[in-house]
DNA sequence: ACACCCATGTAAAGGGTTACATGATTTG
DNA sequence: CAAATCATGTAACCCTTTACATGGGTGT
């Protein structure tokens, strides 16, 4: 009845790129895919367990730790992220920006409100737009790189790509 | 501790333009601000009792419906809807994406999942596109409709922007 | 051995979606 | 006036976030 159950899909394609243990792919929610999909540990733990009964996964641990736990997909949870990745999405998602609602709420376009606002986002746009830059400079600085990753490698162009072209909206919002 | 509460803010912006019953305020998000906000009616009503308990609004009906029960803001409330649209946005929103989620997780550029999530978005955003496109020649024929609701006419360009560059993204990706 | 940090785990409190329920109003 | 529709309301269930808790490493 509620939202669609997506963490542990997430969770099985971070898990194929090699075994991890509960922080490792909390990290990776922190560090990679944080752009478009954000989690917790709080809730990465619990689904783990969730995974382990239904056999999506299995854990084991290393001798020189008895804390950590390390987690690997079965055969199973290989089928179900392939099969999740063929399957095409079927809508497009509502992106919840409290930027745009502030906006829709002004009606006169010489309320001061709207220039605030808008040099606000300006701000914001611009730190994540340097931050994305710097990522890819980073993570794909040769040919190679981008052919091992190259999904990864899409998705940081696309969120460059996106953010750019926000700065155009707002820079020529600005000029008027 | 839970996530931070949109939704009272979205209905006194509603208000503002005018009294409205909870249905009415339901068809709001359904057609206007649907386009970056949700919400659904078995949200919307019991809102709309905890902003009256609050004092945010109140409500009255009329004389020839028994059901129909209309909300306005009081004068607390426009304060409050003031304030609200005044304080600029902390943080750019995660968009979360599954196309981008998708495709994040394929590593190969010859995978033949990643033609078909293309295709699929292709599709998907474009009518999408058209839609936008629809809307904008519907609500803003003249000067006077944009000057009148400025920020809902911002956001649709805004909107159709996004999407145009979505699109030009996917089809680079298309011819390479 | 002690204190500190770190990985894991649990709890509490809303948010958000879908399904079900109810009583008024409109329609044939 | 019976049936269908409509506005409102309720319930169940999971998601999500923040805070708190525990017990094993690590460093001194």
């Amino acid at each position: 009845m509620p939202q669609k159950r997506i963490l542990p899909y997430v969770i099985l394609g971070i898990l194929e790129k090699g075994d991890a243990t509960g922080k490792q792919i909390t990290d990776e929610f922190k560090y990679e895919i944080g752009e478009f999909w954000k989690s917790s540990h709080s809730q990465i733990y619990p689904e783990l367990k969730h995974m382990l009964t239904d056999g999506w996964i299995d854990s084991y641990q290393k001798e020189d730790n008895d804390k950590e736990i390390y987690y690997r997909p079965t055969n199973l949870g290989k089928e179900i992220i392939a099969d999740w990745l063929a399957t095409p999405v079927a809508k497009l998602p509502v992106s919840k920006d409290l930027f745009s609602l502030k906006v829709f709420f002004i009606k006169r376009a010489d309320d001061p409100r709207l220039k605030t606002l808008i040099a606000n986002q300006k701000k914001l746009v611009s730190q994540n737009l340097a931050h994305l830059k710097k990522r890819e400079a980073e993570l794909f600085d040769t040919a190679e790189k981008i052919n091992h990753n190259y999904g990864h490698y899409l998705i940081l162009q696309r969120a460059i790509s996106r953010q750019e072209n926000q700065l155009a909206w707002l820079d020529q919002l600005t000029v008027c």
